[in-house]
DNA sequence: GTGTTGAATGACAGCGCTGTCATGGCTGCC
DNA sequence: GGCAGCCATGACAGCGCTGTCATTCAACAC
């Protein structure tokens, strides 16, 4: 790395201290307008960017916000990050990411990796974590937000909903409509990823439902990879082939769903009447098909947005559930 | 922020000095197993998690890098991120992020503060800067890789493709198809948002490729808003309600394609025979939809992956072509 | 004229770590 | 036995900034 300009070099072009470049650029402490104007000039002269690694390490204190996400590779939680992207910017934050791709192991370790920056705060996925995890969320002497699940007990602020909620609903929904006959399509995690808690929370709600009301889910397809739209078609076909008789499927979420609804389409599977469709989150792509998916809308920017200002807020520790929503839809 | 264990407390209890925890924690320079035994227990023992700021401050050198992406909204650049964020973790490097909703000046800004955290590289997106953000890349002494375009100058390493080819491979595969009456949905940036010039790159090849064949693009409809599922429905509606003589439509990518193709599957339009739709991207959601949509493979995860191995290595300045390829599928 | 204020600036130490050079002890070899 | 050579460890300075306290000086009151 080339040596950068310092504050000492732009103190001597400006004929000043470093401590009235430093009160310049922060604004902070009171500042002849002739000084600072001499000081933003060999500021522009030298092309300085102040070094915020000193900064932090001075005044200890950082402006990075860890953020700690399971997964990129669908759009909820890229939602959630832009969500919080918003937020911390005009606050003056900096999102530094880290993705654990479901595994408890790897959130631990990247949380430590995060924590060694000092961040003013972090957020992180999921109320699950291992204990030495937790141990180093709760003796940070940082804010920690907890996002997306609020089925559990948490650290310092939650803000999500309840997973076993949204799977009741699914539940409650398909059997008002008059459907007995239940499949669901899962997903697991592939060869290199862990399991998604949370889908496993709707689940069980699900299930729990069905049983309250003295039915059961007949078949179940858990598709050996990670949620896409290939894999609910694929799991969809697969349980279609093995169960021909099933007339309502509850998909982990809304990916899944829409590949099981491209598969119907493609097959002539007439959708709701030979057979219901119901997902999870309310997807934009999943709304616009040409029959909206049968799902529960979750608010996930106004999770990551929320997150984001109380981590960076000094308000005391809470649990925020954002609430979710019954979308009919027309593929239930 | 409250005192958080130091190097000189772990060494006061491991009974060494700061230096030699600093070696054991680094695996640098020679070490007794029973001091490196000692060590580690006196970390573990104090929860010790070393402060990477100082680290940084003292070796002159960060595992920060980097990453400006334009956007959140689709599943695009998370995939970029996402091919990114693996080479990254495994080099031991963290990513940091920033999103410049399209907007030039917003870019310079969060260029010149992840500078401030001097990265070890820096992932910017597009070859089109202000002159101040360029000067800053160049003169930060860092390695900067810029992405996802390769027709133009670059600064240091470029991973990307052609856009102004893939509007021409667009055009060319619907002149080879017969269709003669040429429509186009593009999307604008809505109130807050920037101009795409890589989407504006497309259109400019697609259509000069339809002048030197001797056709034109009869209609166009710009939707003033992001680019999503929602503004292609409703962009095509808006397009055919004006000229419904039109054959063949190119979107600006591929989730605008897949509005338009929900467009048609609602109102009943035959796809590819009444109207072809081109995108843009090979998105997984449209190659899995009933009829895969006819684009263009832009191989997203794979710019991610080689830009962070280049940003991290030491290889000369180069521009890497991915290349893209005809996806020729189904509505076109 | 002296003292009081407050605005504007500076001197200095230190944040927690690492690079550099120095030191002490031990092995091996002629 | 003496010395090279290596292993293991330490002392010390300093990375670039900011917090704290001190200082200067003009304006003003009495």
């Amino acid at each position: 790395m080339t040596r950068r300009t310092t504050l000492t070099e732009v103190a001597q072009q400006a004929g000043v201290s470093e401590i009235t470049v430093s009160r310049v650029l922060r604004n902070s402490g009171p500042i002849a307008p002739a000084t600072r104007e001499r000081v933003m000039e060999a500021v522009r002269a030298l092309g300085y960017v102040p070094n915020r690694v000193a900064g932090t390490l001075a005044s200890s204190g950082s402006n990075l916000v860890g953020i700690v996400l399971p997964s990129l590779a669908n759009i909820v939680f890229p939602e959630v990050l832009r969500g919080a992207a918003g937020p911390l910017a005009k606050m003056g934050y900096q999102p530094v990411i880290a993705v654990t791709e479901y595994d408890p192991a790897r959130e631990e370790a990247l949380i430590e990796s995060l924590l060694a920056w000092r961040p003013a705060g972090l957020m992180v996925t999921g109320l699950e974590h291992t204990p030495r995890a937790e141990a180093m969320l709760r003796n940070a002497g940082i804010r920690v937000a907890e996002l997306m699940d609020s089925d559990g007990a948490g650290i310092d602020i939650i803000v999500g909903f309840s997973n076993v909620d949204a799977g009741r609903i699914a539940a409650r929904h398909l059997l008002s409509r008059g459907y007995r006959r239940f499949g669901y399509v899962g997903h697991g995690g592939g060869a290199t990823i862990g399991k998604d808690l949370r889908a496993e929370k709707r689940w069980s709600g699900f299930a729990m439902t069905l049983k309250e009301a003295g039915y059961a889910v007949s078949d179940k397809e858990i598709v050996d990879a990670p949620s896409s739209v290939a894999a609910g078609r694929y799991g969809l076909a697969e349980l279609l082939a093995r169960s021909p008789g099933l007339d309502a499927v509850y998909l982990s979420n809304d990916d899944m769903a829409l590949g099981g609804y491209f598969h119907c389409l493609s097959q002539g599977i007439s959708i709701p009447g030979q057979l219901a469709l119901f997902g999870h989150n309310a997807l934009d792509v999943g709304q616009v098909a040409p029959q909206p998916l049968s799902t529960v809308r979750t608010p996930r920017l106004k999770i990551g947005e929320i997150g984001a200002k109380l981590v960076c807020g000094d308000a005391p520790p809470q649990t925020v559930d954002v609430g979710i929503e019954l979308i009919e839809g027309a593929t239930a």
